[in-house]
DNA sequence: ATATTATAGATAATTAGTGTCCTTAATGGG
DNA sequence: CCCATTAAGGACACTAATTATCTATAATAT
């Protein structure tokens, strides 16, 4: 069905809240507030944090935090760390039998350009990156503080801080 | 890991080289030619024939065809037949958690306008399906008899014809 | 009538996605 | 130094999606 997994929006919704905090918040917080499993949101973190997206400091008053500006950091970005970078058409390299019902093995070796059909998905794909590239998280944080309600936005600021504050 | 459905990649397959017959052809050839088994390639085309790409007759000579023009079949046609039409990105709607962390069960009836990142990920895919929705089954053919070897075409060509004539 | 071919449904096998649990290692505070 | 806390990693379980097979049925040309 050709989705987007659940990490990228758990990813997305944390970051975005990370960025108003100045100091480390930990797996436990986010997972609270999101009401999703923290072991399953933990993996999800190693993968930004592998991706240096975030920054980790274990043990006590540890966490997560942004390595960088979020004006540096983009959903393709985020889409990367967690989804990996396989490109979303994969050729099963049928064409020696496709495109020349026999042999072809020679051209099979070298692993030259792919074939036009692989390269039109491949370009697809990059049009839906390329646009992902635009986004960064600062214009997300910036957006929803235009979008949502003050109210919202509130409540919001107020969780966030409570919990800095109990650590 | 987010990727199209080998059934894509059967489908394209086939279709480019339905093109240039201008007889109905069966499963079995098709599924021979790719070398791939014929009761998934029967299901595949089961789906373009519903997407109304692909015509089908039943019986003795019976088999495919295209329905229309191939300069009026779109890679993005052939994807939504194959992949469905469901959004990449599904909100798993934590939004009333995350972004208010209470209530906000107001707005959830209203099926109002989805939240920005949602949007966001829906405008991405729009990209790519924009892209793909300008390459034509024949723009493929084409492109594809200009750049394969007289050779290759040539073999292809006649495996076709003398399966037409068994027929 | 018969052989051929598509359609549909049931089901199996395989793989990917989601989620839990437990152990280890790093860290700061007492 | 010791302890509570937190991230990292591995092993495993569960679920869902994908890929594939098989069988029965219906339509068709000869
Ligand atoms: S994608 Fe291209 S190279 Fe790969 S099997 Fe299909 S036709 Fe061949
Ligand atoms: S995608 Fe948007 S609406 Fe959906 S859960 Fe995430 S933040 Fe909320």
């Amino acid at each position: 069905m050709m989705n987007f997994s659940v990490g990228v929006e758990y990813a997305l919704h944390c970051l975005v809240n990370i960025i108003p905090l100045n100091r480390p918040i930990g797996i436990k917080d986010l997972a609270e507030f999101q009401g999703v499993s923290e072991s399953y949101l933990s993996k999800i973190f190693t993968k930004l944090a592998k991706a240096r997206i975030v920054q980790s400091t274990p043990g006590v008053k540890g966490g997560y935090e942004l390595t960088k500006s979020p004006k540096k950091i983009t959903f393709y970005d985020v889409v990367i760390a967690i989804e990996g970078s396989q490109p979303i058409f994969q050729c099963k390299n049928i064409i020696a039998k496709a495109f020349t019902n026999e042999a072809l093995e020679a051209e099979e070796d070298e692993d030259e350009v792919p074939c036009l059909i692989n390269r039109t998905m491949l370009e697809a794909e990059q049009q839906m990156y390329n646009f992902l590239k635009e986004k960064t998280l600062m214009w997300l944080r910036e957006t929803l503080d235009n979008e949502l309600s003050p109210d919202i936005l509130e409540k919001n600021r107020e969780w966030f801080q409570k919990k800095l504050v109990q650590n």
